[in-house]
RNA sequence: CGGGAUGUAGCGCAGCUUGGUUAGCGCGCCACGUUCGGGACGUGGAGGCCGGGAGUUCGAAUCUCCCCAUCCCGACCA
């Protein structure tokens, strides 16, 4: 059946909401799509529903076509099946938390790897049943510190999870990469310009990882993406290629006084006004950071880094797991052997833990602290002078760095994470000992892959890359139907050849959103512009020559169609 | 959790500095009439605990204090 305007629960707005400042945020709630019910929580009103239903069924079709089996679970979860994995406490403030009226725990689902690892842990028991992949297209729940964007970043929001079950790591494989490939004809049937990203596995343990990123201004992810060859990869996970080690020779190091120096910049100053020819990117920052890691006591890192770089934190953190970082330290009052602003890597005590990114390369000569107030030492090579107890990268990325891949530029660009699948191995399978018999009778720990898409967030990155300043251009293959037809005038002719050809578009297989409004015309075109139904049918004054207009809605190109030939011309695009 | 901004009709806003009739404008909504291919016009309507509480005052949307909520930035975030 048409959607008939008069009728349709729709209202749309003339101006943007206050509250909102992304395009998709304020094109959702103008075009009558959602509206907000509490921070980060939204209402599907019907013409939004429709392509949020749009967006699912291409996921399940592809889910579906990939050998994937669809179940659904409840968001409604007993505090047990959390607690074997210990992501009850873990989880934290994110977690949605609820007692029934015995008092007992509940939480509203935020990621379901528990209940498909115990579902398949109580169905199946063979390596015969094996490979086996499951999902579903469910609400899930995250307390979200700072819900924001409208839905693109929400505290309920759709998502489709799946998991894969396997006897052993060449399965897992294969189990990744069909996931991968029907990601890539989800993500295109869309319509959405994205990019696969090397990803970290971060908490949720396990190894290989890629994230689908919609590219957008908006999006929260930045990601780096080389100019010549196809490497891409999250800012967090960007691999630093070592500069080779150098064996050239340096004179001895050398400790200099420096008073009031406690900044790369005043150090920098102080040098080159002695006559060091030398920048910020000769010296070696070195940062002291906060690591706590769940049931052990806090400690405390040292992170060498060139001084025309800050530490990327959050990129420390994903190559530091599972210790989780906290912070900068401020406070030294708790470590003496420590002189704040001048730190150096030589002649650190044994219990303070010091590594450097890999920019730092063997063999390279530095600018640094010399650990005693208002002093810094010259000539400090990495190898003679220190030797670090790692290589960490953790030095923050920036556009115009080295692809380790093949040495040309990278960019840096910003995404909406839409999709992320990852290898997750056997932390759950062994957490709930999910076992199967295998060939030669005994039992098989299973290895398990992670894969989801966020169904609604999809629906919002779509907007974010298809729309202009009258509205949502949205592709076909989602949009809430495929045209819009609009009679315009006085004369009850148009009216009623828009409810003849409503009739034959629909008998052709056409959804039709129908404006019987009796709208004037400027308002009915607006709305149509601003609803953003891929081709828009106008019947007026050009019935009188047995022609209607077609608007195509993506490239504003009209054009004037015989009245026998619209069906056919609507038809075949 | 830190920083900033904002709460006045369904939506978008003004009024607050300098307290004083019945709190105003645009959009939307209702009725009637005119209009009818790019957000038409007229006339008449409906719709407000001015975020909440306490205070100052003869009198508070307006001044003071406290609280709450929302949005943005950061921290945080399978």
């Amino acid at each position: 059946m048409a959607l008939r305007m008069s009728t349709l629960f729709l209202r749309t707005l003339r101006e943007d909401p206050a509250d909102a400042d992304v395009p998709s945020h304020k094109l959702l709630v103008r075009a009558g799509c959602v509206r907000r019910v509490a921070p980060g929580v939204y209402t599907w009103l019907p013409f939004g529903k429709i392509v949020l239903e749009n967006v699912a069924r291409v996921v399940r079709e592809e889910m579906d076509r990939m050998g994937a089996q669809e179940v659904l679970f409840p968001a409604l979860l007993p505090r047990e099946v959390y607690d074997a994995t210990g992501r009850w406490t873990e989880y934290g403030d994110n977690l949605f938390r609820l007692k029934d009226r015995k008092g007992a725990d509940y939480l509203l689902g935020p990621t379901h790897e528990e209940m498909f690892t115990l579902l398949v842990k109580s169905e199946y028991s063979s390596y015969k049943d094996l490979p086996v992949s499951l999902y579903q297209i469910q609400n899930k729940y995250r307390d979200e510190a700072r819900p924001r964007a409208g839905i693109l970043r929400g505290r309920e929001f759709l998502m489709k999870d799946s998991y894969s079950f396997d006897l052993s790591d060449e399965g897992l494989q294969a189990s990744y990469d069909l996931h991968r490939a029907a990601y890539v004809r989800i993500f295109e049937r869309l319509g959405l310009d994205y990019r696969i990203v090397y990803a970290v596995a971060g908490a949720m343990g396990g190894s290989s990882s890629e994230e689908f990123l919609a590219v957008a201004p908006s999006g929260e992810d930045e990601y780096v993406s080389c100019t010549a060859c196809d490497y891409a990869a999250n800012t967090e996970a960007v691999e630093t290629s070592a500069p080779p080690a150098l064996d050239a020779e340096h004179p001895p190091s050398e400790v200099l006084d420096t008073p009031d120096t406690p900044t790369i910049e005043t150090l920098v100053d102080l040098l080159r006004s002695k006559g060091y020819d030398i920048t910020a990117a000769n010296t070696l920052k070195n940062v002291v950071v906060k690591l706590q890691t769940p049931g052990k006591d806090d400690e405390i890192l040292v992170v060498g880094v060139p001084g025309d770089r800050e530490v990327d934190l959050k990129r420390l953190e994903a190559n530091v797991y599972p210790a989780e970082v906290a912070g900068v330290l401020d406070d030294f009052s708790a470590y003496p052997e420590l002189v704040r602003g001048y730190i150096g890597p030589q002649g650190l005590p044994e219990s303070v833990r010091y590594v450097v990114d890999p920019s730092v390369a063997p063999g390279s000569a530095w600018v640094t602290g010399a650990n005693a107030e208002g002093r810094h030492a010259v000539n400090v090579v990495h190898g003679r002078d220190f030797t670090p107890s790692g290589v960490v990268p953790a030095a923050e990325v920036r556009a115009g760095d080295l692809c380790p891949r093949c040495g040309a530029a990278l960019e840096i660009n910003r995404g909406i994470e839409i999709g992320h699948i990852f290898q997750l191995g056997r932390k759950f399978a062994d957490a709930f000992e999910l076992d199967v018999l295998g060939p030669e009778g005994k039992p098989v720990r299973v290895t398990m892959g992670s894969y989801g898409i966020g169904v609604s967030r999809a629906v919002a990155a779509i907007v974010e890359q298809h729309y202009d300043d009258n509205g949502i251009v949205w592709p076909r293959c989602v949009a809430p139907a495929d045209v819009h037809v609009v009679p315009v005038g006085k004369d009850p002719a148009a009216l009623e050849a828009a409810e003849k050809y409503t009739v034959e578009f629909e008998a052709a297989g056409l959804r039709v959103l129908l404006d019987d409004r009796g709208a004037s015309a400027g308002v009915a075109f607006a709305d149509a512009d601003l609803l953003g139904v891929p081709y828009v049918v106008t019947f007026g004054r050009t019935l009188k020559d047995g022609q209607a207009e077609v608007k195509d809605r993506a490239t504003g190109e009209r054009t004037l169609v015989a009245l026998d030939d619209l069906v056919e011309t609507l038809t075949l695009r």
